[in-house]
DNA sequence: GTACCTAAGCTAT
DNA sequence: AATAGCTTAGGTA
């Protein structure tokens, strides 16, 4: 952005600010909260308007295969906006490289998680009071300090929340989490597995949406049982969907319980064309939901902020926290 | 066609 | 909720 701009021009006032000068000039709101590592920004107050009469388009019925019940917008999101959003995200969000400890056949392996993740939200059995206080969801009063102990959960922010009341609206779904993940180049991936953890009860309706780099969503069936009336009965088809920026999918019915999916690595021109974002809307009925994302999402490791000149994932210290610094 | 290369897919741990 | 190592697929000269 050019700073010329002459003396004369600087102490005549203008009649109407450009649509450009109006947005930079809005007064940039937070959500905080306790338990955030930093303040996050609220989306300027145009986009966040706009995500609210979303989707763009109807989305598409996949329900061809056994098991599955799909829906597909091609995009939810209008390519105006997704840019905006993603890099929005990206630079906002605090994020986490989570690293566990699992057993492999006899043998320790570390397991450092192929991708940067972050959560927000609180399962249905409590929710956040006015001032931000944890409250059982029946009585209404504080719950006990041990109820969440390991790791105090985090309110929605209000980007995020933003997008959660649009689908909600669009699919008829509630939710009360959000999981984000952030593959930073085609190295970054996730195995292939279902969202059919107990906690969210049977048939949970998930949606997913994707911003920026486009990637190889791979869906598959678990394996089928040898069918005595028709053992050479073909297997259900593998898909392969090409997720774009913008996109979203609502994975429904008995999706979770019969079929897995990834995002695998890719390299060279398939690696996509630099970071994505993966934004997930689900609904924890029980405790152990809330505990499970937490860990594995948000873990106890450092955070981790977007720098803009290095254009990469940089650990944010305590210090620049503590002064807000990016 | 065939040798050679890279990427993708499969499987045991 | 993952990875290494092997096998297979696919492109190109």
């Amino acid at each position: 952005m050019s700073t010329k701009r002459t003396l004369d021009a600087f102490f005549t006032p203008t009649a109407k600010k450009s649509r450009k000068e109006d947005e930079s000039a809005e007064i940039i709101r937070h959500s905080t909260h306790a338990s955030y590592p930093m303040a996050i920004s609220e989306l300027p107050s145009s986009i966040s308007k706009e995500l609210s009469s979303l989707p763009a388009r109807p989305g598409r019925e996949i329900n061809d295969q056994p098991d599955l019940d799909l829906i597909y917008y091609e995009p939810y999101i209008p390519s105006y906006l997704t840019n905006k959003l993603f890099e929005f995200l990206r630079s906002e969000l605090p994020f986490h490289r989570v690293e566990y400890d699992i057993n492999r056949g006899g043998y320790k392996t570390h397991i450092r998680t192929p991708r940067y993740t972050t959560v927000f939200g609180l399962d249905e059995t409590a929710r956040f009071d006015e001032d931000g206080s944890v409250v059982d969801a029946k009585s209404g009063f504080k719950v006990d300090d041990k109820r969440y102990e390991r790791y105090p959960p985090r309110p929605i922010p209000k980007c995020l929340d933003d997008l959660r009341r649009s689908a909600e609206a669009a699919t008829d779904c509630r939710f009360n989490f959000c999981l984000v993940n952030y593959y930073a180049s085609g190295a970054d991936s996730i195995s292939f597995h279902s969202d059919d953890e107990r906690f969210l009860g049977p048939d949970p309706a998930i949606a997913s949406f994707s911003l920026g780099a486009r990637r190889d969503f791979l869906m598959k069936h678990k394996p089928v049982a040898p069918d005595d009336q028709n053992p050479d009965r073909p297997q259900p088809k593998q898909l392969k969907l090409p997720l774009a920026s913008g996109d979203m999918i609502l994975m429904r019915g008995r999706t979770q319980s019969n079929w897995l999916h990834s995002i695998p690595k890719r390299t060279g021109k398939n690696a996509g064309d630099g970071g994505r974002i993966n934004i997930t809307f689900r609904r924890a009925m029980v405790k152990d939901g809330t505990e499970n994302y937490y860990n594995y999402n948000v873990g106890t490791g450092p955070v981790y902020r977007w720098d803009k000149t290095m254009r990469e994932m940089r650990l944010s210290s305590a210090k620049d926290q503590l002064e807000g610094k990016p």
